[in-house]
DNA sequence: TATGAAAACCGGGTTAG
DNA sequence: CTAACCCGGTTTTCATA
């Protein structure tokens, strides 16, 4: 379905969407309808699915990250739909994973600091019914942080 | 630093960096030109670090999230290191972060299958020295993802 | 507000599997 | 035959001073 010259095009897409075809077309070595065809291509297929701005959480205050487990207190179909669409709601959580283990689910949660993650859980995450315990751990350093899958 | 405008343009841009600057000025009610300054300043006292292309995991194969605890032997700055130069180099590992609690690290992989990370763990990260223990939990399903921070 | 660049799109011609 | 590519050209749209 994709061959090489399509992986490398999403690599330097997944690096900088704001490269001009025209540059695009030169870095792979083909003309830039080519080019505009497989990008078209790759949308179109949803392959690609969208293009975002990042943002520099450390510059507007939103550096402190928080990995939160959370068990249910039971595992019916309405508590886990509920508290799945829930937490999706919640700005907070960018992140959210039902997941095998000891707990349920895991959450990647983004405040600006203590303070405010102590609100959060206690004004928000824990408001959500049928929560049976959380444990959280708090981010140090971020060692490494990508949004590029490698093809 | 950032007033109410800036805050609704970085969310528009998070959600689709591809929208012209006329459709921007449209949804916030300013003048192209304005938009253009706007983004221009957020891009270059860093808050807006990048613009890339999402890619649907499901769609090329890499829809196996693991999350792998990881403990070093030792903590002397030189082990500290050397473990984070090594898994920044590898492509599985999207995020890495050094945490709080009974483990040193946390990390996000992506690979495509069971089997592949099997040999993900057995051929390259626990060829890192000075691991102590790992512990592995695997998503079951995404509930929520978003690269989007809410200022 | 003006201009130069680039994207979007099209038809047609070419090659390769 | 089909798919992918290239070329040239038009129109529209945008970024940018």
């Amino acid at each position: 379905m994709l061959d090489d010259i399509d992986k490398d095009l999403l690599k330097l897409l997944q690096n900088d969407s704001k490269q001009t075809n025209k540059a695009l077309s030169h870095a792979l070595g083909l003309s830039v309808t080519a080019v505009y065809e497989r990008i078209r291509k790759l949308e179109k297929n949803g392959i690609i699915s969208k293009y975002v701005a990042l943002i520099d959480k450390k510059k507007v205050d939103k550096a402190f990250v928080a990995f939160c487990h959370v068990k249910l207190v039971q595992h019916s179909q309405d508590y886990v739909m509920k508290f799945e669409r829930e937490v999706r709601k919640l700005d907070e959580v960018l992140e959210c994973y039902h997941i095998s283990g000891d707990y349920d689910y895991l959450l990647k949660v983004l405040v600006e600091d203590m303070e405010a993650f102590r609100e959060f859980m206690v004004k928000k995450l824990t408001n959500i019914n049928h929560i049976g315990s959380t444990h959280s751990m708090f981010m140090i350093s971020e060692v490494k942080h990508t949004t590029a899958i490698t093809l």
